[in-house]
DNA sequence: TTTGAAATTGTTATCGATAACATTTTCATT
DNA sequence: AATGAAAATGTTATCGATAACAATTTCAAA
């Protein structure tokens, strides 16, 4: 492996000092032009690039920004990490992922990694766990006397930091007001893991909701799971087989819309048949809703443009004064055929 | 933002050198008890960590293996930067990621900025375009003076560099031959690109394996689509509307499972039902593949253990002299419901 | 106590780039 | 030609960590 030109190989070669390589680098414009043209033309001839290591050691900053996630092939997850690049590279500026896995937990490893690396900025996105929300908070004041920190959180988390979250409000009433817009009265909610403090609490709004339009908040209908599709089947299995068929919702909302694929599958393999059946909608807007049968409604929580602000916010509060604040962003309900309003679908 | 304390400061405050600092953050032995206790309590009262790029300054490298990709929000090429991050994750290594967009040109930008940072090593995955193929190469032999180069490559591009690949053979051969098991004849390939030169010949060794199986190479049923969903809607259209019914294909290969989700759905617009009017086989067995209906067969790839494989190669590069080599991949069919075989179905 | 090898610890150049500051060159003006 | 401000270029300390080498301390054996 070939060892890269340094910028005293540049000056050696044109006659100059290193000072003058640099000048003509960052393009400074006290540079005679007979001198600029052949230091660039020696540049030019070796490929010279600058070294990062030694511009951030100099600088004190890596342009990089870290993105902490709990896995990066959820497509949730990487259409936030795709836009946090997007953005960060308008800057100028790297990204680099941490992964935290399914239990979310930021390791003391990873801490220590983001300081040693001198971060610019760190994205936490999805809920942050720890076994100790103590450890959680040390954890993050740690790092933030090193560092801008932004989470894109679920709505309940409070936390000294800027923090993107979804409206917790029009999350939970736009399914549900659309449900109820079509006639539906026994909506269930199956997904997430409503009972950990630490997660998201989706599932509490959208109970509030339902008391709020009047309608029941059986508990039978919220249904504890997990984030994937086995999680909902699973879940919608548990949910019906413990209800007489009476009293079996007419509407599920899930978590995610993974979860939703779940539910689908398993409502088909009872012989259900959908929408008439029985109505779902789903989290996220993925790709995939438009492609199934039928085609899945589902609320939009705009992951991309709240990693965009996020990185945004980050690149910004290098400059200002250490910051903390939240910017709450609206959701928004993408009809489809699930819900069987293309059908002019009434139940009542 | 607060300012790190430096390994001087720790010296200072230890009252020792900053070589007994570095030996005992090395965990170098040659250290007495007692002043090893006294420089760790040190450390430990301020967070002390030595910086990334005074040590990457240092030691010449960064620890950072970069991967360059078209689109990370892909789902094929999400979970091939998830196993490349966790393989990185085995040696200390760090992930960063490089977008190239859908033209899946490498950009001389990306060029420089991955020797500025000094890669340890770099994987490409996806085809690798440029308008020219001298551009391509040049970029490649480049980049290969100074750091490992791997791919993850379309079978037929032979470059410089650790390239890890799928069996062309057995690639097409699978969906191919599972198809002729069940009766099929008239067999279709729809998407990709078939007909540039630098892109995937995933087409091309269909059509071979057409006719050495003694079946139909029907220049009709082979469609240049793109690589989503909307491409696969279009394809299968112009397809089918440019065909006399009586010379429709019985079954159709995409060239991955967002054409295949496409196709599904256009077929059923049209009105025909799956698996019995049409067969299909898709590309990548993606998650979804299982919650399609019919749920969908598919040609596994392994991109995982193929990320696996390259990120390995590509650390186990720096040691070694410069190296340039192939490893195969076979390819795995997994059999859902998208062809009738669990129907025991059998086309005559 | 002296001795010398082994065990510790310290000094310093180095990695590559940068910027403040110092020095030299240029050139219009007198 | 002399002058001095402006333009161009060079010198050097710095960023933080490391390792080769030098220097000091320790301590068992003589």
């Amino acid at each position: 492996m070939q060892s890269r030109p340094t910028i005293y190989d540049i000056a050696r070669e044109a006659g100059v000092s290193t000072a003058t390589v640099t000048r003509v680098v960052r393009k400074d414009p006290h540079v005679k032009e007979a001198t600029r043209l052949k230091v660039q033309q020696v540049i030019d001839a070796h490929g010279y690039m600058p070294s990062a290591s030694a511009q951030n050691l100099e600088g004190g900053c890596s342009c990089t920004i870290a993105v902490v996630l709990p896995v990066v092939s959820n497509l949730y997850f990487s259409r936030i990490f795709d836009a946090a690049y997007w953005e960060a590279e308008k800057s100028g500026c790297g990204i680099r992922l941490f992964q935290t896995m399914e239990n979310r937990a930021i390791s003391p490893e990873i801490v220590n990694e983001l300081i040693r690396c001198r971060m610019d900025g760190v994205l936490f996105a999805g809920s942050i766990w720890s076994s100790d929300r103590d450890d959680l908070n040390a954890a993050l004041e740690k790092l933030g006397k090193y560092m801008p920190v932004a989470t894109i959180c679920p709505p309940d988390v409070s936390l000294e930091c800027i923090c993107i979250q979804s409206d917790l409000v029009s999350c939970s009433r736009l399914p549900v007001r659309h449900l109820h817009t079509l006639g539906h009265r026994r909506i269930a909610f199956l997904g997430g893991s409503m009972h950990s403090r630490d997660t998201s609490r989706r599932g509490a709004g959208f109970l509030d909701q339902l008391r709020q339009m009047g309608l029941p908040d059986d508990p039978a209908y919220h249904v504890d799971a997990g984030y994937d599709m086995e999680s909902g089947e699973r879940a919608v299995l548990r949910m019906l087989s413990g209800l007489d068929s009476s009293r079996w919702p007419s509407a599920i909302v899930t978590f995610n819309d993974l979860v939703a694929l779940g539910v689908m599958k398993q409502l088909k393999k009872m012989g259900l048949s959908l929408p008439q059946d029985m109505a779902i909608i789903g989290c996220d807007n993925q790709f995939f809703c438009a492609y199934t049968d039928p085609a899945l409604t589902s609320v939009d929580l705009h992951p991309e443009e709240m990693a965009q602000s996020a990185v945004r916010e980050l690149l910004l509060a290098r400059e200002s004064s250490s910051r903390s604040f939240a910017i709450v962003r609206d959701a928004t309900l993408v009809i489809r055929e699930s819900c069987g309003a293309h059908l002019g679908y009434r139940r009542l």
